[in-house]
DNA sequence: TTGAAAGCGCTAACAA
DNA sequence: TTGTTAGCGCTTTCAA
């Protein structure tokens, strides 16, 4: 392995030199010495130890990102989304599923805190609130670094939160159903204790009491926030007679698994059944017949993370900072077709 | 930050000490001083720093993965069950995605390089070996860390290569078409040039010649191995009259592109279209009519590649090793009801 | 513009 | 069983 002295001796010059070089600062170098630096790089096939950078400058090019699950189309591609921002800010991802396994989120902070990262970064989680303080609470509060919750509430930390106007969107997206004539609509929800879920839950209730409609009237399903438990409530839920015909779902991962089943049973959509969505991930706009969803500014989510983690734009910011993103409703063709 | 003097300080002891309890070794430490270090790290909050030990120890517990992309479902369990391996052997991942941008592979096998990974595992990648060459060719010869390819062939690199019994895998799915009494047999595949697609088309043939079909009057599509681009060109496939009534398809994430496509034209599956599928990703369970499809070990393959990372039974291997495992077809509805 | 040198937090050889 | 200490490769202050 080539070191920043070998290179210096090739060189024939000192080391800091080089580092000057390397890192355009903070010295200056003469365009003679700075050419035969480069050579000499170029010639031992030098790389820079990004290691023992990271401990001398105690700051590393690292930031932690904790997902629930990435196969989760949703976490997948916020993730995907963080590392574009991580990259353009010229950092890098470490990665870590909590696959709602509390244990292994909290090894994941400490692994992360431990490797120096310069910030974490939550997607979205099903967990509770409790389940998440036990483990966790205790390691982050006293690691100094900059925390992102994207998608959760989560402020007693003193991290930033990243949400979307999800009662709002909630609601305009009912809304969308009613103004199709339906006068029930089932609220396919995410199991409760998670913030994002009550919001669109209050969203959905929202949109029917101004419709004059009875919301304890109508049917009510929890489920996790994926396609596998959702697609099983749908099966028993779209089998029985009095099934509903219009569906609010509380994410689009859980519309894929109701879209299965009803294909499954034989029912069109948005004949036999109107369906309406939340966070507009890619696969929404190829679920047949064209899902119908409020859309998340995924992007915009996952660099005003970035951002917050490496401190741009957040001097003036109190400790318990939130961000509401707005959402739009995408209109395709699961309710019918306008 | 508390620093292992400050531990060794409070605890009444040398720093050497505090470092045998924390790594149980390499020197034996009495019960009494163990338990005042013990206790002196609880009191303090002390965690190690894993770059000042690397540094050190010239060994991090990094594994690098380069998938193409996480959100397809094929390299999102991967990348999955490589977390769960690497974890299982204390190791983390940093993880980027190529989204088939070469310039990006290469940086981040740069990075991950840099931050002293362990060795760098390639997650199946749709690149041409071409293209593959370019950037990165010249970066991973001179590094001196191992090198995994999961589902693709490369061992130029004296990297290790797992890959699936893809063309009897492939050959054992167009049977079971066969089986159903079909003689025209679609080859849904993905592009030329990358190895699992050629050796699947050729398990694909092989079916055909064997029962003494025409290769060359069977229809052919060729589209990334992506669930959008495959939805596009089944619609087109699909919509014609001379549509076939059975496909081969190379990856679930087409079949679910196919499916889509399918569904959107009211097409029936099996009754109007028969499919057949490779992989086994979780979601092929729940796409109606449930998604026959040969089944890749993805566990297993991830296990091995951490091991063979860590240098786990490597030791008679020579330097362009090459492991095949096996594939089940796992045989549900969607050619038919066995 | 360049060089010498201290030291980031840790490991482990060596000495006691 | 415990302590002392030399460095891992790098950054940056300070002096030249």
């Amino acid at each position: 392995m080539v070191t920043r002295d070998e290179v210096a001796r090739e060189a024939g010059t000192s080391s800091a030199v080089v580092s000057y070089v390397i890192n355009n600062g903070p010295r200056n170098v003469s365009e003679a010495t700075r050419a035969r630096v480069l050579a000499a790089i170029d010639k031992l096939g030098y790389r820079p130890n990004a290691v023992a950078r990271s401990l001398r400058s105690s700051s590393s090019s690292i930031i932690g990102v904790i997902a629930t699950d990435v196969s989760n189309a949703y976490c997948g591609e916020l993730a995907l989304q963080l590392e574009n921002s991580a990259l353009a800010h010229g950092h890098t991802l470490l990665l870590g599923n909590s696959v709602h396994d509390d244990d292994r989120q909290a090894k994941h902070v400490e692994t992360f805190l431990a490797q120096q990262a310069r910030g974490i970064v939550f997607i979205g989680s099903t967990f509770g609130d409790e389940q998440f303080r036990a483990a966790t609470s205790r390691i982050l509060r006293s690691a100094r670094v900059p925390l992102v919750f994207l998608d959760r509430t989560r402020t007693e930390f003193g991290g930033v939160t990243i949400l979307v106007d999800n009662r709002g969107g909630a609601r305009e997206a009912t809304e969308h159903l009613l103004n199709h004539g339906h006068r029930l609509v089932a609220n396919f929800s995410g199991v409760p204790g998670h913030s994002a879920i009550q919001e669109r839950s209050a969203g959905w209730s929202d949109a029917l009491s101004a419709a004059g409609i009875e919301v304890t009237a109508q049917r009510q399903v929890e489920t996790p926030l994926d396609r596998y438990e959702a697609f099983k409530a749908a099966r028993t839920l779209l089998s029985g007679h009095d099934r509903p015909r219009a569906i609010f779902s509380h994410s689009d991962e859980q519309s894929i698994g109701i879209v299965h089943a009803a294909t499954d049973l034989g029912l069109r959509i948005p004949q036999d059944l109107a369906l309406v969505s939340f966070d507009g991930i890619k696969e929404s706009e190829i679920l047949p017949p064209g899902l119908t969803t409020a859309r998340q500014p995924v992007a915009q989510m996952a660099e005003l993370a970035v951002k917050m983690i490496l401190g741009e734009g957040q001097e003036g910011l109190d400790e318990q900072h939130q961000e509401v993103l707005p959402v739009d409703l995408v209109v395709r063709h699961s309710c019918g077709d306008h």
